[in-house]
DNA sequence: TTTCATATGCAACAATGTTGCAAATAAAGT
DNA sequence: ACTTTATTTGCAACATTGTTGCATATGAAA
């Protein structure tokens, strides 16, 4: 799908960094973090503006992010073009050997039961080891 | 358990700085932040060797890393008093109303199918709401 | 007590994330 | 197409978090 049409979709503006950042997320088949957005965005990038875009799409429910580890964070599509914002529902996979993020759609977040008391509404799953490139 | 004793019991050595971390989480039923840890330990108090004594305590299968969120990581001690290095087997709650987070050391992570290739070593899993407290 | 490898703690740096504010711009109305 | 208005951008300045090098201090063993 066009970006302009995702952000239209999503009743968000249409600006030029947010554009940039969903098509530099659109060319890459795994999540990114904020310098390889840099990277694929050249000279108009602003670490700011990026920021501030990447929270507006993630409340818009455009965009996810996934916190692998404290110092790696990175930025995905989310896949149900219709869905508004809810947490995704797949686990993540986290190669420690080429730092690449991976979205396992496939593997869906396991329901766990919560002690009494407690509510939920999000629950991320990061899953750490080698991926497939890196076993070869 | 005496914290000299946890030191002796995984071969570190025994130094004060780590004795001190190990104390303050041992007054706390939750997981603590580097700056509840501060607090606690009052004026001996070293940002870097902190960083560097929570690394040591980690690899020696004494405490673990909980990364709630990029900006929020917080520290536990191990339950398992003998065992070395593995990563936590709970899933931890971060009540993003108060910031606690609590090892919900009854609910253990579940095992999750990997496609083709991928081989895990850890599983970390973080279940964000609102806990018992401010649920009330 | 002496020795030696390790750990501490300081300075300096690097990376990441936030706030305030003036200029620019998207979207809606004229 | 032009004007208006609320939103967004992008700069400066700041705050927080994490890392590296190195001289001094210290734990553990001889």
């Amino acid at each position: 799908m066009d970006a302009i049409e995702i952000l239209q979709n999503h009743q968000v503006k249409k600006t030029s960094p947010r554009l940039s950042i969903i098509q530099a997320l659109q060319t890459s088949q795994n999540p990114l973090s904020e310098g390889e957005v840099k990277e694929k965005m050249g000279g108009l990038y602003d670490r700011i503006t990026f920021y501030r875009s990447v929270q507006t799409l993630e409340e818009a429910g455009i965009i996810h992010r996934i916190v692998a580890d404290n110092t790696v964070v990175k930025y995905a599509l989310n896949h149900c073009e219709k869905g508004h914002q809810h947490s995704p529902d797949h686990v993540h996979f986290y190669c420690t050997q080429c730092n690449s993020l991976v979205c396992l759609n496939a593997v869906k977040t396991q329901a766990y039961e919560l002690p009494e008391g407690f509510t939920s509404n999000q629950c991320d799953v990061v899953i750490k080891g080698m991926c497939n490139k890196c076993n070869l």
